[in-house]
DNA sequence: CTAAATGCAAATTGTTTGCAGAAAC
DNA sequence: GTTTCTGCAAACAATTTGCATTTAG
């Protein structure tokens, strides 16, 4: 099990990466998130210790987490990015398209047919993305309501 | 079994669209297609019959199809967007990583689990999506003659 | 001292919008 | 005739890049 901080060791032992202050407060505030972020989102955090960070520092870190393996990105259709740290146990998407929750929940099953899949037409998969959208628990009953 | 003139003529019904040149030739051309296209791509495919279209009307026309529930909308990770037609029968997205290659399957099995696994959250589905990354047979050939 | 990182502003890219003229209904 | 389109150029928003300066190693 690899800890936030095994991570960030690992971040900063990549090839000729140096260790800055700005840095270590990116990908710190980063890998201890447990939701998803927009570049603004993380930003804001950021300052809130280390004000005087730009977007620029921020968006580079970034795509250095994605390359080193430890980011994720990904668009769901608003303009903005979303990124959230790749953590141990991979996990899917459930997304309400009215109140836009999002809940997270992972399948062995189905990762194993996916598995099947990709061998039946020939691929090696590395990774998947997996977004499910409808209506929440919540949702319903207020879709109920309005109907009557 | 819906045809394309369905569509395209379930698209010219809609509330108050009118029916012109350029919006024909676009939709016509968009609903012919089996894969996905990006903005620029169909623009130059419309342009070789109709000189003279603009962007605009594109990513007008787009949206407009959109709304109807008759384009589907992507990101695939790269800047830009791409579209396809809806079809009758759902599929997902093989995508190599290496190549860009994309397959598309359809997969029952997985889709029925898709289905348990949001009822046991209390959603109630109304679309997915799924994308596995990888490598395609050509391209892991590839790679392993690279590490000869 | 050297190579890499920062912050800013300017540049780029994909997409949207305002508007005057042109078509559709 | 009135409303909806079109094409263009200008506007926008998200992200990237160039560069002078600072900082880590």
């Amino acid at each position: 099990m690899t800890s936030v901080t095994d991570n960030l060791n690992r971040f900063f032992e990549t090839n000729g990466v140096k260790h800055t202050a700005q840095r270590e407060a990116i990908v710190r505030e980063f890998l201890n998130l447990k939701e998803h972020v927009t570049i603004d989102d993380l930003l804001r955090r950021v300052r809130s210790s280390h004000p005087g960070v730009g977007y620029a520092t921020v968006y580079r870190t970034l795509r250095l987490l994605k390359e080193v393996g430890l980011a994720d990105e990904r668009h769901f259709g608003d303009g903005k990015a979303l990124y959230e740290p790749i953590s141990d146990h991979h996990h899917d998407h459930l997304i309400c398209t009215r109140c836009h929750k999002i809940v997270e929940f992972e399948n062995e099953e189905i990762e194993a047919m996916q598995e099947r899949v990709a061998n039946e037409h020939g691929f090696k998969i590395s990774g998947h993305k997996m977004e499910l959208y409808g209506l929440c628990a919540d949702c319903q009953k207020e879709e109920a309501k309005k109907k009557r």
